[in-house]
DNA sequence: TCATTTAATCGTAATATTGCAATAAATAAA
DNA sequence: TTTATTTATTGCAATATTACGATTAAATGA
């Protein structure tokens, strides 16, 4: 085997899952600490910030767009990526909700 | 190549990686949302959950566990799986400071 | 036009992940 | 003690990810 079920699970863990996975790379943090920390953004200051090979660099790009976390536009031979704020704000949304669920809860049986 | 080159980030970036990689996978957030759902949890109710094997849902228990997403207490032939508060503080404050900081860039420049 | 620059894509090798059957380990029940 | 019962571990096959060099594509500048 290898490869995830996806067709057993619901739209809404597949979708959290997706979200949290891209940002499960280092490298990929590290574009969105640039990109939180500049304004204008254009991909070859990034390929200067992970110790990555352009190539690399643009297939994080690439997976980070994939999952919606960044969004670009073409401005002629550079382009500029920027974070998107729906994405960001349903990923804290869910997360806070989890971990609000969790605060109520208090561990009350065990652990 | 293949590896990732873990040496070469900081440990923010690291342990926010890791935490998210292993939140990444929808049979996990399957188990972190039974888990919230359940007070007492004990594995075996788990392993019914996600339409997996029981080896694999061990597994995946076992990498939640590693991150220190969820934390568990020998009792007797069952194992007692809670999800961990803190590592859940820090993940969702870690993310949300990413996100209260790019809404008050509100994308001046592009995009 | 032709070189230069910049980012995406392709191909490939190395490594990691996913999933399961089989087995082991540990306790509970008989 | 013997037999279930329950979870962990091992070993393996299938697939995915990571990283990079080489190449391509597209736009800019001389």
């Amino acid at each position: 085997m290898g490869a995830t079920k996806t067709d057993q699970y619901t739209e809404r863990q597949l979708r959290l899952a997706t979200i949290t996975k891209v940002l499960g790379h280092p490298a990929r943090i590290a574009i969105v600490e640039y990109l939180l920390k500049v304004d204008s953004c254009i991909c070859g200051d990034i390929v200067n910030e992970p110790p990555l090979a352009q190539a690399t660099v643009s297939q994080h790009l690439r997976e980070l767009k994939s999952a919606n976390h960044i969004k670009g536009e073409i401005e002629g031979t550079a382009i500029c990526y920027c974070l998107n704020q729906e994405t960001w704000s349903l990923l804290t949304e869910e997360l806070q909700l989890i971990f609000k669920t969790l605060q109520a809860k208090n561990n009350s049986a065990c652990c």
